[in-house]
RNA sequence: GGGGGUGUAACUCAGUCGGUAGAGUAACGGCCUUUUAAGCCGUGAGCCGUGGGUUCGAGUCCCACCGCCCCCA
């Protein structure tokens, strides 16, 4: 007799004995009102406090005529005591029997603590919410096969603390953004996700088709040319959380679809978005990141890349370099010279033939510079031709005055002023669409050149990559364990 | 797409030179009314990822395939 098989013959039992194994819920204690009574009380007195509490019973101790358990809810662990002589033998019997680790119980009775200082709910009744039917991991040695892990998050989340806390701190970490730009009046924005074009970055899209109108679509691969239409409309500061989709290899850093805060700010210049990254991310890993919490000096975080680790200091202000400088002294090639970045990736091995300069010169910021970027980093003078959005910096026409953050090796965010010139937009698509490259739109978009026509104030925007800032925040080296449920092959198995 | 690694009980993992499949936990039975990885005694538990091959004999060696992980393109 197999585990579940074990599991069904007492769920038999527990309804025999009068038990609902998957009844409706009830109204419990708030477990940050248990917490003020365990922190008001004198810890020697008599459990007095009637308190009835639930959760998932993650231990089992069983002393024969009473039995110890522990019951966790998300706020956490604590322990009831339930005793043959209170709640009789029948009862007790029942519930011994009958109980798996996995389950969920409702336990009522006096609040207090157990001889060693433990707090415990000393059980005048319990009763069974749940039945698990599948055996859980054991709390004390967790959940480790990967695979498992990402296929079936729930038990990950039941049996590893640390997952469980990893996606609250996502949670918080989303919470203070959006709280972070409505505070600066920023105003969240929601844009369609199905995109005639796929516009507004480099990547391939993935196509979907739409039955009624009989037209293909493109899931979104980024936001931004439907939120610079709202600074059209009027809208001065606009942002969206949402997800993009790019259609690329998984990578311990690349999910196909990921999270993207974009943002867009009428009036500004690029470089007034530094200071304000600074302050989100420097607040973010003081407030929520899982080695800043509760000091109010800390802005660090230990990163467990490489052999012995990294600390990546987010305590601003962050170092700024220029793209050409970097590129110079780690690829040692001009960043504006055509014959020398192709010499560089050709040392690089990177592709050359048949690919665009922006592709040859992003790869050979990838190869040669990233991995130097450990602590924050603002790359600044982004090369206009790799920027095809972007304004030109009125002091040098070569460059966008567009930036890039890294930190760990990562790109975090991109951010810059926002091109506005009708015609100079559409002779760039016009450029993109004959380069035939499969990674940009293969037909202008008309559209977005007519509202800049309208009139576009000038403008910043930003881009934050959300999953890799939670990431740093949770000092996470892979991707897939800050998405709850990363995409894998499916398995035919049940 | 290429290279490397990995897959053994519900969970975490051993498995030597090719020679009867192992431990802890969980489960089941027994004892135990303040434990907290509870303890003690006992029992059952396996498509060794899948399919071929070599061999008297394969978890172990070879080949292919599948999943996952890492690196590279």
């Amino acid at each position: 007799m197999d585990v579940s098989e074990e599991r069904l013959r007492k769920l038999d039992s527990l309804v025999a004995g009068g038990e609902e194994p998957f009844g409706v819920g009830q109204g419990l204690a708030d477990r940050r009102l248990i917490a003020e009574i365990l922190g008001a009380e004198d810890p020697d007195a008599e459990p007095q406090a009637g308190v009835c509490i639930a959760g998932r019973v993650t231990a089992l101790r069983d002393h024969g005529n009473s039995m110890f358990f522990d019951l966790r809810d998300v706020s956490g662990r604590l322990q009831a005591y339930l005793q043959k002589k209170v709640v009789g033998p029948e009862r007790f019997e029942l519930l011994k029997n009958g109980l798996d680790l996995g389950d969920f119980l409702a336990v009522s009775g006096g609040l207090g603590r157990t001889r060693k200082g433990e707090p415990t709910v000393f059980a005048s009744a319990a009763q069974l919410l749940t039945k698990s039917l599948a055996g859980m991991p054991k709390e004390h040695f967790g959940l480790a096969d990967v695979e498992t892990r990402y296929r079936q998050r729930y038990v990950d989340l039941a049996a590893n603390p640390e997952s469980f806390e990893r996606f609250q701190i996502r949670s918080q970490a989303l919470a203070e953004m959006r709280r972070f730009l409505e505070q600066r009046a920023f105003m969240e924005v929601e844009t369609p996700v199905l995109h005639p074009i796929a516009g507004g970055a480099a990547a391939k899209p993935f196509i979907t088709h739409h039955n009624t109108l009989d037209i293909d679509l493109y899931l979104r691969i980024a936001p931004e040319l439907y939120l610079k239409r709202l600074l059209v409309g009027g809208f001065e500061r606009v942002f969206e959380i949402g997800r993009n989709f790019r259609n690329e290899g998984l990578s311990p850093r690349h999910n196909p679809e990921f999270t993207m805060l974009e943002a867009y700010w009428a009036y500004a210049r690029g470089y007034d978005w530094l200071p304000l990254v600074e302050t989100l991310l420097s607040d973010l890993v003081r407030e929520h990141g899982a080695f800043g919490r509760g000091d109010a000096e800390l802005r660090e975080t230990q990163l467990p890349w490489g052999d012995a680790g990294v600390v990546v200091d987010f305590a601003p202000p962050f170092a700024r370099r220029s793209y050409a400088e970097l590129l110079r002294e780690h690829a040692d090639a001009d960043a504006f010279d055509e014959a020398s970045l192709h010499a560089a990736a050709r040392r690089e091995q990177i592709d050359v033939e048949g690919r665009t300069i922006a592709q040859v010169t992003d790869d050979l910021f990838g190869a040669c510079v990233e991995e130097h970027l450990v602590q924050p980093t603002f790359v600044t003078d982004f090369p206009l031709t790799m920027s095809p959005l972007s304004k030109a910096a009125p002091e040098d026409a070569r460059v966008a005055e567009r930036f890039e953050l890294f930190a760990a090796g990562m790109e975090l965010a991109n951010g810059f002023s926002e091109l506005n010139d009708p015609a100079e937009q559409l002779a760039r698509f016009e450029a993109q669409v004959s380069s035939r490259d499969p990674e940009l739109p293969s037909e202008v978009d008309h559209d977005y050149v007519n509202a800049l026509r309208y009139g576009m104030p000038p403008a910043a925007g930003i881009g934050i990559g959300v999953d890799r800032l939670v990431m740093l925040l949770t000092a996470t080296p892979t991707i897939r364990d800050v998405i709850l449920f990363p995409l894998l092959r499916p398995t035919g198995r049940s």
